[in-house]
Order: C-alpha cells, then structure tokens, then sequence
DNA sequence: CCACTTAGTGTATAAGTTACACTATCTGAA
DNA sequence: TTCAGATAGTGTAACTTATACACTAAGTGG
C-alpha cells in the first residue's frame, strides 16, 4: 500500500522528555534504538503520529507502547523542524515534556525499543538526533516553571508531605531552601489540603500528609 | 509529479500572528483567502513548508509572499494537529507570533491572498480554521512576556521615546501605568542607551530619545 | 527514660513595589 | 515678549513582599 500527494510532504514525529524524580534526582527516560538510524543508541521515546491521530494522544500513546509508562502530566514544548535533523529524510519532531510521581511506574521494554532506562540529568548518555537539544530545552522549561506555576507538585504521589515537596524543589532548583519559608508559601498557595493521615517513617515524629485540592491541574502563582 | 510514501503523512503549515501598534491599538494582519476551503474569509497568513524549508524560514516566506511585511520579531507558539482542523485533510500547523514596528510596513496583498489588513485584537471578523485560538493563545503570550522580557521593545521603531514605550505598554495591558515608576523599571533593565537627539514633537518640550542596546534581542528580567 | 531524628512553628529585617506632585522646556498666540 | 498650554522629566515616603533565623514537638530505639 502506498500513499501519494501532489507536493512532498514531511513525515510527523512526536518525541516525549518524560521526567521523575528517583534516588534523589532528576531523572528522565530514555529507550535504546533498536533499529536505524542510531541503532542501539539512547533516545526520548517517541514515534510518528497516526494520520488520524491528535498529536497528544500520539505523544501519549508512544510513550505508553515503548516504556509501559501512563497517566502523566504532559505538555507541549517545541516543534523541531531542521530539514537534516534525521537521515532518514524529513521529519518534524513536535517534542512534549511529561512528568510523573516515581511511584506510578512500571516500565518495560516494549515492540520497537531493546531497552528502556532512567539516567539522572547531569549524566545523560550520547542521545540520538537533536534529542539533547530537546532535552535541556525541556530542562529550561521545568526550572523556569516551579517559579510562577504549580507544575513540580505532578511530581508528588497521591500523598505526600510538605518535607518530601521540598525536597523535589531543592532536587530541581540544585540548592537548598529554607524550611518556614517554603511551607509559608505552598501552604499559601492554597492548593494543598491535609488529610487526617500521618506518615511514620523512622524513629521521630510521624509527618502531615498532603494531598492536591485539584490532581492533575497546574495552577500559575503570582 | 506525485511523491509517494509507505504511510499516509499530514501536511504540514506555518500560521503566523504579526501584531504591530497602530492608531494606538494592539492589531493584527490578516488575510482574505483567494481559495477554497474559506474562501474570502479572514486567515492567518501562512502556508504549507517546503520540503527542505525549516519551519522558522517557512514563516518569514509565507508571511512576505502574502503581505509583503519583512524583518520582524519571530517566536514559535504552539503545533495544532487537531485531525479535524482542516476540511481538506489532516494539516498540521505550526504557529508563530511575531512582532514589527508599525514604520516598518508596506503590505500588499500577494499572489494567493486576496487582500491583507489590520484588525484590532478586540475587533477581529470571524477568522478561518481553527484561528481565532491560536490568535487567543498568541495574545495571552505576549501579555504574559511583558512582564518577565522586554519583548514589548520589539514594536519600537529605531529610536523612540519614553513616553511612547509606555503607550504601548498601556496599549498591551489596558491598564495605565504611572510614569515615574516605568522610566524607573525600563531603565533598570539597562537595555536602552539614550541618543544626543531629542524629538520635537508638538507645542512642548521635546524629549530625549532612546534606542535598544541589541536591537532584536529579547532579553528576561529578574 | 534518654538520646536521636525529623516535624512543625513566628518574628524582625531587608528588599522591592507602589503611590504621589511638582518643575522644565518647548510652541504658538495675544 | 510674555503668557497659556502641552508634554518631559524627576525623588521620596508608605506599604507590601521576601528573607533570615532557632527553638519546641512527637515519635523510635537502645
């Protein structure tokens, strides 16, 4: 079978920076190539888009085929369009970033991908294409959204407590924040309720949990 | 001529939102369509991207072609791939927003465009496609790009004043703003460097004109 | 029951933002 | 020539927001 048009048209990918935050850092996922080009190299997961397919569900759903991952924040990034940024001819990349708490994932390798894997960060391995590109725009786009936007609370399990919401926001900002301050103004933000629950994890007083007034839902602060 | 293709592929455009300043209003250029679908109605310019066109470049073509308008301020906004959003097909749009002064425009309406004008953001007819979001979606970032860039420097003609730098912030706001609080802030970012000229400009004392220190350049703030 | 560990809380100071009114300099008309 | 009218240009005090900082509370385990 075989699809044809009066102009050229370029072939339409989208490609998912997924992060989470594990062992202390922020990590994101990556998947071994299994076929050309890059073959065997590392890179976001990601896929061409479906003809009949909006480009989210596709995002979504490569994500899902490739690495088993569902049920994470998502938002559009940027539309990558260089003529030579794939050899095997021209495709435009409309990349996506994602978020997700650590406790929701069970990754598997799956069809088009050998392997799928966590790396922190600062410790990426060589990627395919333009997808460090990518990546440290995604990065960019998560710092500069903690300061005006609820967006670091995706992060968060079902439950949590205010010292475990701190610590992704040093994990993310690299550097440490005071602990009044910091409860004064999430608190402040009012979209955190508390629930009866308590969370006994070691030998000292037992923590309020939290949880969100609106899961799923990033507010803009200020 | 017809290219063909394993799998069936989405078209894919850029839509362009050039905002300028004129008669003291936030306005917008648009196009009338020359052809089916929508014909005569008011559009976005923009068009399909060339095969080896990279997106950016595919922008500033479209947007010449139609209207003549040059040299502007250029950012990408948002990729619409709604399936549904364009009756001849599945096209995938990648949207822009750009920003010219209004010395700076000599639009002519082009081959494939029947007429190009201006229209006041509050003013606007019913427009083609899916349109009037994109327009919405453009509006709500520049207002939001006022407050954290100096984007709004990017409507200024060569040299200006102080006092028309802050019509156009009112403009954009709609709100007015106190005049020794903005001279204050738009010098602070140091970003402007005052001419030897002066405009005189009226029965008054002339004032002082100013320039960008790196015209096109967008910096952030704070 | 004591030592240890993390949870949880308020206040004083510094920094930044807002509100506000007069003098300066030019044009044009009397 | 001088006066009325118009916009340019300038500083400070009050208020609001952000920052720095240290102790008590409530558990666990030895």
């Amino acid at each position: 079978m075989s699809y044809c048009y009066d102009h050229p048209r370029p072939a339409v990918a989208t490609d998912i920076v997924l992060f989470s935050i594990r062992e202390g850092r922020l990590m994101l996922l990556l998947v071994k190539r299994a076929h050309e080009p890059f073959a065997g190299a590392w890179a976001l997961p990601g896929g061409f888009v479906g003809i009949d397919e909006n480009l989210e569900t596709s995002a979504l759903r490569e994500l899902e085929e490739e690495t088993g991952v569902t049920g994470v924040y998502l938002e559009q990034l940027h539309t990558s369009g260089e003529p030579d940024r794939d050899p095997r001819g021209r495709v435009i990349s409309v990349a996506y970033y994602a978020l997700t708490p650590s406790d929701r994932l069970h990754i598997h390798a799956a069809s088009d991908a050998k392997a799928v894997a966590w790396f922190a960060l600062e410790d990426l391995p060589p990627v395919a294409f333009d997808h460090e590109k990518i990546v440290n725009m995604a990065h960019r786009r998560l710092v500069a959204k903690l300061d005006y936007s609820t967006i670091a609370f995706q992060f968060m399990p079902e439950m949590f407590t205010l010292s475990e919401l701190q610590a992704v926001y040093q994990i993310i900002l690299g550097e440490e924040l005071d602990k009044r301050n910091f409860r004064k103004g999430v608190l402040a933000m009012s979209c955190l309720e508390h629930t009866s629950e308590r969370r006994r994890n070691g030998n000292h007083r037992p923590a309020q949990l939290y949880r969100l007034k609106s899961p799923g839902r990033v507010e803009f602060i200020k």
